[in-house]
DNA sequence: TAAACTCGTCAACATGGTTGTCGAAACAGT
DNA sequence: ACTGTTTCGACAACCATGTTGACGAGTTTA
């Protein structure tokens, strides 16, 4: 047996690594294909805000950030011009956040190339480990920590 | 053929998540273990600070930051006791950063609970499914080295 | 010796987060 | 119907972590 035990610092780091390259890759191919002002903290508050559009409250719940963190991401959105703010008819405090075109559009784009990048993974590892890879990942981390499965992200 | 194909966002979420729940808990146990005060960007800075010290410049190179970057972090650190700053007798342009018996004590406690978490790790999903997901992630990550320059995205 | 490089530091700024406060609007209970 | 509570978005101050650019001082090199 031959017992070559990894240090347990390294597991950290492999995941680290494994996401960074993921996401480094994504904004790579998102910038060549028109976006290269996109930061990753950009594609997870557009994936919170979704097809139907939020609250800039409720995009700091789902995001687990305070209302004014989600706030102040949301000028830099808006400034991007990748949402809006709309006036709620219904309810006068509210200030509706909704994807402009170019905000789906970034966010199809996504959908896209991170199955490309899955289908690599597949290719460089193989599907069966893959797969394997995923539900041992399922099975160590706590699952509350995913409400962020948002339909809008193929949606359209 | 079943096609259970995983969407491929949640592959990138997954690695975050795994990576989350190892820093957190981590940083939970230390705080429990008298070091409240530390924070992940510090564990990775000391890391590159090491038991033989290192140069501003030489910490910023190892953890590809700009060496600016780097001395601020240290400042922090010397403030919170974990680094010292030693004039080089031999080059009155370099100070030395060195761990203090404290950022000792937190290395070395970390590296005890890193251990802990990766055994538990092991005990969940089975030693061989560990090290099938350690050797697949090292397959599919660049070799070269590991880039932080992304703050804030990860609680750091 | 003069030029070029390297070191640490200062300054200004961007990003992404925090708390606390506050007025306006909506809601709930008497 | 009034009143107290809650929620919303915004403002302000602040913190941590990064970035460039500049610069004096020390070291290396041609």
């Amino acid at each position: 047996m031959p017992e070559s035990t990894t240090p347990g610092f390294v597991l950290p780091l492999l995941l680290f690594a494994g996401f960074r390259t993921i996401i480094d890759r994504l904004h790579a191919e998102l910038a060549e294909q028109g976006h290269p002002d996109i930061r990753p903290a950009h594609g997870f508050a557009l994936q919170a805000v979704g097809i139907d559009g939020a609250t800039a409250s409720e995009v700091g719940r789902r995001l687990g950030v305070s209302k004014q963190a989600a706030g102040k991401t949301t000028d830099r959105l808006v400034n991007l011009g990748y949402v809006e703010r709309v006036d709620d008819a219904e309810d006068g405090r509210r200030k509706l956040i909704r994807l402009t075109p170019r905000g789906v559009d970034v966010l199809s784009r996504s959908a896209l190339i991170f199955e490309d990048l899955h289908a690599e993974w597949a290719a460089t590892i193989g599907v069966r480990q893959l797969a394997d890879l995923e539900s041992a990942l399922r099975a160590v981390v706590p699952t509350d920590g995913f409400r962020l499965d948002v339909p809008g992200w193929f949606g359209i």
